[in-house]
DNA sequence: TTGAAAGCGCTAACAA
DNA sequence: TTGTTAGCGCTTTCAA
């Protein structure tokens, strides 16, 4: 008399001797592969439905796919980034790929240790969304697994990239505010010290966006570059050191939507009104730009494409299409909200 | 003369030939086990970091653990869960273990998928945070891993559960604002028809510990629950059905801080000023509540703690620990801000 | 078209 | 204390 035994997970070998077949007619049948008759699949089919066979994806790493895609998001607070995770599960719903995200991805350690621990469980593609790391970091990861970098420009032919134009859509922000009859219009950018990564970053882009435009318009006089940071916090700070200009700013163009909260908020505490005083525009048209007390212009970056490209650059490389690395770039459009409206004077 | 072959990945055999050792002895040291000399752990230790040896998941999960923490967050929007999901990622820090976050988990089929794909992929421990599923599913996933339910009251002997005191949460709103001197305080819920999960859903408590409090207050009369959904449309047609009342309640107790965020739309578009003619509450205390020019009175449920409970809960079962199934009850506390004031009569 | 069997990288029972 | 070795569940080569 044996005590029952904890219950055994279901293997390819209990569904073979169901189904009176070959452990290899099974793997086949569950593959979609090649060599397997009308009738022997659906035999298998039954028995595997009739057992609740599932595959064991640690057994499936050691030789083949894990069906799994990680996705490396530096800030899951970050309003913006949701888009992108709903493009990419949304392309996967209807495969069999799973996707898991690395989170709390602040900085190049922690960067490191999430996709190393997404190469060590095999996953079969890696997504990294506005990484930090260096650019070999990042072929490091994309030597090991298919790798798509979403949110950075600078490419590599190890990986593939999706980004926004970023010098478009701070031009969108710059020609919005000159129609309105702007003319001192200050931005406040993300502070990047490493050279390295200055050239391959969105804010880097969308400041020299910002320089462009103003030149285009005829502004260069009025060009006024604050660098704090992108965070509520940058956003405050730098609005406070813009306000004491002897020749205050008529707009003020931050870099991000979070940015933008900070500037609204150090507005409100000087006293100042929005629009009235002051016109704000952000980036990113977050859910927090679009939430009615707040009605914040700002630039969409059609974040649900990003995801959707990512994912079909991906499922290329995985199926092993051998080709140059791809750079897609989407074009931002502009969401004029209340925040924005002519100047006073 | 070979063609170069792809580089394979360094294996716990090359680590065991170049330390001069069995891979065992290598095995051994991973894992921390009895029984390797202080020299041997060393030169092992050596032949490690001089190989960039890493361990391949796939292969310990036919064996052993994984060292990967399953977490199944509902809706990555919601601004209250990356709290819950620091305190998990921290307190695992220092750990070998590696968080992966199972996104998009709207509805018991999505939640179906993700959990089933956690357990192919063999992982170590689950969390769910705030599931929708029935009670059996749930115990089906506790009974292939280790599992701790975050959210959701009612226990079972299969899980762990670590929930917020959401009778207390809404005592300490309605005392606030009958303290303030509110009677006619009306309250948002989150509208469930099934009776299952009614029962052990926390809107179902904050509802509940409503009615509690008003009696205890000797408001019983004024007892008024508008039922949408606890998202900002709801709270959005919640309060346009409350502001219709011939009595207008002078404040009202947003089931969380996302209803709160549509009742401060509705009332603005109303014309009605906020906490002037209205007291408007939350419940999650989320980032958006502390925003300063929205300052949301809001109750806040230690999201930090509730993660750190679960994975305390989680490693000990992981370790083995067989003990009957805990429940963790955490207290919230309330944070006045300023949405809520005396009533203007 | 079908199946036998080797082996992926690791852990653990057992032997030395 | 150290090493030998048998699998874990799957994929894939190769033979029938």
């Amino acid at each position: 008399m044996e005590p029952p035994a904890a219950r055994r997970r279901v293997t390819i070998v209990d569904v073979a001797r169901h189904a009176r077949v070959s452990t290899t007619a099974v793997s086949k049948v569950l593959r979609g592969a090649y060599g397997a008759s009308p009738e022997m699949r659906a035999k298998v089919r039954r028995s595997i439905d009739e057992l609740g066979y599932r595959p064991h994806t640690g057994a499936r790493a050691l030789r083949g796919q894990t069906y799994t895609i990680g996705v490396m998001l530096p800030d899951i607070r970050n309003p913006f980034f949701p888009e992108i995770l709903d493009g990419i599960t949304g392309s996967l719903e209807d495969t069999e790929y799973q996707v898991f995200l690395g989170p709390g991805c602040n900085g190049e350690k922690a960067e490191a240790r999430v996709t190393e621990a997404m190469i060590d469980r095999s996953m079969d593609g890696i997504v990294m969304v506005a990484p930090v790391s260096s650019r070999a970091r990042l072929e490091h990861v994309a030597s090991a697994v298919p790798t798509v970098v979403i949110g950075r420009h600078g490419s590599s032919p190890l990986y593939d990239t999706v980004a926004d134009d970023d010098i478009e859509g701070a031009s969108l922000v710059v020609g919005h505010l000159a129609g309105l009859g702007h003319r001192r219009i200050a931005h406040i950018d993300h502070h990047e010290t490493d050279p390295a990564r200055l050239a391959e970053m969105p804010n880097a882009r969308r400041a020299d966006g910002y320089r462009q435009a103003m030149r285009a318009h005829g502004l260069e006089e009025s060009i006024d570059v604050v660098s704090t940071s992108y965070t509520q916090e940058g956003g405050y700070e730098g609005a406070k050191q813009l306000l004491t200009r002897p020749h205050r700013p008529t707009a003020v163009f931050a870099g991000a939507d979070v940015v933008a909260m900070g500037v609204l908020e150090a507005v409100g505490e000087a006293g100042l009104s929005v629009p009235g005083d002051i016109s704000v525009a952000g980036y990113d048209n977050t859910t927090l730009a679009a939430f009615a007390p707040i009605s914040l212009t700002s630039v969409d970056q059609a974040g649900h494409e990003m995801g959707r490209n990512a994912v079909r650059l991906l499922l290329d490389r995985i199926a092993g299409r051998h080709r140059p690395s791809s750079r897609v770039m989407l074009s931002p459009t502009l969401v004029p909200r209340r925040t924005t409206a002519p100047p006073s004077s």
